[in-house]
DNA sequence: CTTCGCCCACGTCAAGAGCC
DNA sequence: GGCTCTTGACGTGGGCGAAG
């Protein structure tokens, strides 16, 4: 067997493994919206996506909960429940909002276009500040100066095509639908679109991804802060006990 | 050197979200 | 309501380090 038949052999194996345990979790239930490709699960066949969103923790938290006490979930409170969240770049800009200065906005993406990198310069990023092997945490919080994904080398290749034209290099606009007659020219149509379609998707998905990224990113560097924030108010708790209640020795 | 296990990035599909 | 965008899920290939 071949290397990539072995691992697509592994995974395959791996992925039942998956669904077996998720089944016998929910008591021999699969809800639809798994079935059918749902959001509310973590994604365990390659390790990638395995990283559950807030809304998602929440959403699998109170799926159990409902599930040991009700037992049994109609399809629509369960298609409710595990409702696709909004975007990163929504659910991003909102956290910034709530905390300025600690959480980026995930910027349009118009930088790229214009040649320059994505607008991520006033990120703080948590470069400084992760807990060291001693327990202690560096309290340095530095401004990312250039791109962060620059930083790490996480989209070299990455580039949107050129926005003038819309269409990829090759795809030759059709004539107008009112034109065509013959089922060949349909048919050509029809591939013309298709293979349009999967290329904007192709973009999409690189995008979606690299915000993605950015977005895990975010909520690192905000768990970091918000760390660093808490210690500091633990501090400064027992500096006033210690003034408002002196030892008397 | 080969095998194994893990991770990462990608392309694609499908379905919900959002816009007009 | 139709169209486009967004994103989770899935399958795939490649890279890399550890173990044999």
């Amino acid at each position: 067997m071949s290397k990539c038949g072995r691992k697509k052999y592994i995974r395959t194996n791996l992925r039942q493994m998956t669904m077996e345990t998720i089944e016998s979790h929910q008591d021999g239930r699969v809800t639809d919206s798994m079935a059918e490709g749902g959001s509310a699960h973590m994604q365990t066949q390659t390790g990638q996506n395995s990283i559950p969103t807030l809304a998602q923790v929440a959403t699998i938290a109170e799926t159990d909960e409902s599930a040991e006490s009700e037992g049994v979930i109609d399809s629509h409170k369960r298609r409710e429940i595990l409702s696709r969240r909004p975007s990163y770049r929504k659910i991003l800009n909102e956290l910034s909002s709530d905390v300025h200065g600690v959480v980026p906005k995930i910027e349009e993406e118009k930088s790229e276009e214009e040649g320059t990198p994505p607008n991520i310069a006033t990120m703080a990023v948590p470069t400084s500040i992760y807990q060291t092997s001693t327990g202690q945490y560096n309290e340095e919080i530095e401004l990312a100066p250039s791109h962060m994904a620059a930083a790490t080398g996480d989209m070299p290749t990455y580039q949107i095509p050129a926005p003038t034209t819309g269409l990829p290099q090759g795809v030759v606009m059709a004539a107008s639908p009112g034109s065509l007659h013959s089922p060949q020219q349909l048919a050509e149509e029809a591939t013309r679109k298709r293979e349009l379609r999967l290329m904007k998707n192709r973009e999409a998905a690189k995008e979606c991804r690299r915000r993605k990224k950015e977005y895990v990113k975010c909520l690192e560097s905000r768990v970091a802060v918000l760390e660093v924030q808490n210690k500091k108010l633990i501090e400064e708790l027992e500096t006033l006990r210690d003034i408002c209640s002196p030892k008397a020795d």
